[in-house]
DNA sequence: TTGTAAGCGTTATCAC
DNA sequence: GTGATAACGCTTACAA
């Protein structure tokens, strides 16, 4: 009669229905040896009402959340969705929660997300920063839960992290174009004061000289970002001046904005230009041409960085790692690749 | 010299340090009136320890994790993270943290993850889900905290819901395409027995009728996916067949799949064949030709969704809400637009 | 206005 | 093995 009271069961529930002591519910619940008549008794009864343990309760008592947080530029940029499925994937394998949170690569919210981090509402935060500050660094250090970082921080930081190597990637790019006969190879970069920006634009000018090719700066232009329309902007004002057999874009969307651009002044991809991307997003495969690109390992570096977090939550002082991810570039029909 | 224990501080190390009782810490860090002098006291104290409060504590005592769950079929897919992204945005003007779950659109996870909410760890969630069944409206029925859907529940199902109408978006494009001169509109497909599938295929027939063109099953193709992969082999297999002069896609990423195949049969798109997509992703801006495709407002639909979801955590009882969002062309290169 | 104290639902340390 | 009981860190009657 009195069981009409369906409000959540707790543990308190379980045990008075089991007529055992809360301390032994908690410990059957928990695996811990007991007596089979108990065992048999406290399981039932959690069947019985469907109890499931608070979560709050648990985390307050065991200071362990459950959860981990993504903290990236953009949702909707593909580069870190990828990300996105691969550290879901890692921390579902794991028991954990996954806590999104867009931070639009702005500094300030950055900071202020890791002092969020207080709360202790995660075990632990994996942190992609377009820009990584000695602020950064700073905040990291005396971050209430671990945090293991996808980026390039200076040599030496102290913190677990993920690196790609851009640079190494543009020069490959640039290598590539060479080796298919190009000898004007143009640059379309973004933003330059960004680590991949400077990264991006030392790699292209190492993969001039290592083609014996001489340097231009009437071949670079840069964008005012890392998008598709910042991309095709810049690859007009580039053709204005120029006239390139070639044009190593700084990621995917920029390509996807020069390869509008090119189209729109009747010029042919790969016959007149050919163009290489980077990042290598779901995209390449769609446009056509179909896009070569420097697949920066953006899925793997989140899958290493999510591991890397949770071994570092498992075990807080074990020894500071830092992994480096190396480009690979994928060949498809806007340069290299026959139709 | 006692101070040196930097162990996080709790609302009792402020407490003590303000030389004030738990209860007007509390009160102070809470905005309740106090005396200003508390007021200063307190508020120095929590800024020289650098007090945060604890989210566990806080849930458990309040019952609200601040916290709300999206759970969609697949992280990858470009419509989703669209949603991601706008309920994101909501969550986040609210105070909200955002927890992400993918479900692969496996009905036993759906499932599961509703019965995982007993354990509260969070305040609501937003379910998309492809293939809705009975044993969706009972777990959802059911479930310890709030749930909004997006998607097609059967009429009159008691949870807040916000509807595409992805059946009259469907005979939008038919009928687009008829206004551009097309009479041999070719459909192809995912799998039919999703709620997706079964609406795009009724639509479909039904722009036919509208337009006073006849039913013609062999330019009806079903792909086993909604993916590019699938979408190119259903196209390819059509093109076997048929000669259509426009061809009806039941999502973009189907589309980009058949301008592939169009292209190796270097067929020219628009000019032999005309293409309409659906879902209006990023990536519909990106290809060539731009594609047009029917926009059923998937970030919209998640907002809105959000929003729902936000307004029964605030109050459980108000009325079961049913929105729908209308679908909305919007008309590029592969159909409709000049070049 | 302020302080005391009772919980929120768990887990873990004790005696028994 | 099992059962009281004390935390975990916070909010909020209620009393002063």
């Amino acid at each position: 009669m009195q069981d009409l009271q369906d409000a959540t069961p707790t543990l308190a529930t379980v045990a008075r229905l089991a007529n055992v002591s809360l301390a032994s519910a908690s410990r059957v619940l928990n695996g811990i040896k007991t007596n089979p008549e108990t065992l048999r008794r406290v399981t039932e009864a959690a069947a019985a009402v469907g109890y499931v343990p608070n979560a709050a309760a648990r985390t307050l008592r065991l200071r362990r959340t459950g959860q981990i947080a993504f903290a990236m530029p953009d949702v909707a940029n593909p580069v870190y969705t990828s990300m996105v499925g691969s550290i879901a994937q890692v921390a579902r394998e794991c028991g954990s929660r996954l806590i999104l949170h867009s931070t639009d690569a702005d500094v300030a919210d950055e900071l202020s997300f890791i002092e969020d981090l207080k709360q202790r509402y995660v075990d632990g935060l994996i942190l992609v920063s377009i820009d990584f500050t000695s602020a950064h660094a700073d905040a990291i250090a005396g971050a209430a839960v671990p945090v293991a970082l996808l980026g390039n921080p200076p040599e030496g930081t102290k913190i677990d992290t993920v690196r790609a190597n851009s640079s190494h990637g543009a020069t490959e790019a640039v290598k590539h174009l060479h080796a298919c006969g190009r000898r004007r190879i143009a640059f379309v970069n973004g933003p330059e004061h960004t680590a991949p920006g400077s990264a991006r634009r030392r790699g292209y000018l190492q993969g001039l000289r290592e083609c014996g090719l001489d340097r231009d700066d009437t071949l670079v232009e840069v964008g005012s970002d890392f998008t598709i329309d910042a991309g095709r902007e810049a690859a007009e004002r580039l053709l204005e001046r120029v006239m390139p057999d070639a044009v190593f874009c700084a990621n995917d969307l920029i390509a996807f904005g020069a390869l509008a651009a090119l189209r729109e002044r009747r010029l042919e991809v790969p016959r007149d230009v050919a163009i290489v991307g980077m990042d290598d997003t779901t995209l390449a495969r769609v446009t056509s041409p179909t896009l070569t690109s420097v697949d920066l390992g953006g899925a793997e570096r989140a899958r290493v960085a999510a591991e890397l977090l949770l071994a570092r939550i498992d075990q807080p002082k074990r020894r500071v790692r830092t992994v480096a991810v190396e480009p690979k570039l994928v060949v498809r029909e806007s340069c290299g690749a026959v139709l």
